[in-house]
DNA sequence: CTCTTGTGCTAGTGCAAATAGAACAATAGA
DNA sequence: TCTATTGTTCTATTTGCACTAGCACAAGAG
């Protein structure tokens, strides 16, 4: 389990937090019953704040993901395993945009607006 | 060409001007050659600065979907067309993270992290 | 020549991310 | 039961960015 954070990124810190464990997720690495490391613990471990982790974590939470609880951790869900599904229409779509020239940001937004839609 | 705004959303109000570009140029509403309203004209009658919209319409630039010079305006460039190569795969990928129950923001940062892979 | 339109600049306001420190409550394990 | 671990909650502060505002300037259209 590979947590990497670019802090000059405009995408916050517990964003991509966040998406770093769905990521896995989506990929098999993460599987249901795991533990995600403690907050305080991955924290140090990425010279962030505390409430940074936390943050990405209760995200998490309200999504699904992960079980929360004091004296225990994070623990990955079963339902986590849905994510699998994307774990194929994802990449497809990336390299597409990829070769059409389309950026990042111009993706993500055109997907926010046709989730609106 | 309709373009609405959320002064609410989290999403900053000059990239959903963007964004609701791109998704007309997506699905050919608009087309090369085709022109924006100025900056002052769309700035007024969405209520929103000037700079606001600019800000959009310099995105769309760097991203090379319109052409921008003083005098003139905004002007869909060809290569918007290519967008349209996308119209397809985006609402394949939405429908399917909805039945899964991925969220928006969700799903987006996954993208991104894809992207960055 | 004149109007329109984008460019560039400075300045101020409001909100959210991130940091920091502390007290508290639930859980696991000895 | 006792103790260490871990998430929860609170207040406070700093920082960066979106947005607004007003102005002078330059390029293009007619």
């Amino acid at each position: 389990m590979l947590i990497r954070i670019d802090p000059a990124s405009s995408v916050p810190m517990f964003e991509q937090l966040a998406a770093s464990v769905r990521f896995d997720a989506s990929r098999g690495t993460l599987r249901p019953g795991d533990r995600l490391p403690s907050a305080r613990e991955l924290a140090e471990s990425l010279d962030v704040n505390v409430h940074t982790v936390l943050r990405a974590y209760q995200l998490l939470r309200d999504e699904g993901l992960v079980d929360l609880r004091p004296g225990r951790g994070a623990v990955i869900t079963v339902r986590a395993a849905s994510f699998s599904d994307l774990g194929e229409a994802i990449p497809r779509l990336v390299s597409q945009a990829r070769a059409v020239g389309v950026s990042v940001s111009a993706l993500t937004a055109m997907i926010r607006q046709e989730y609106a839609a």
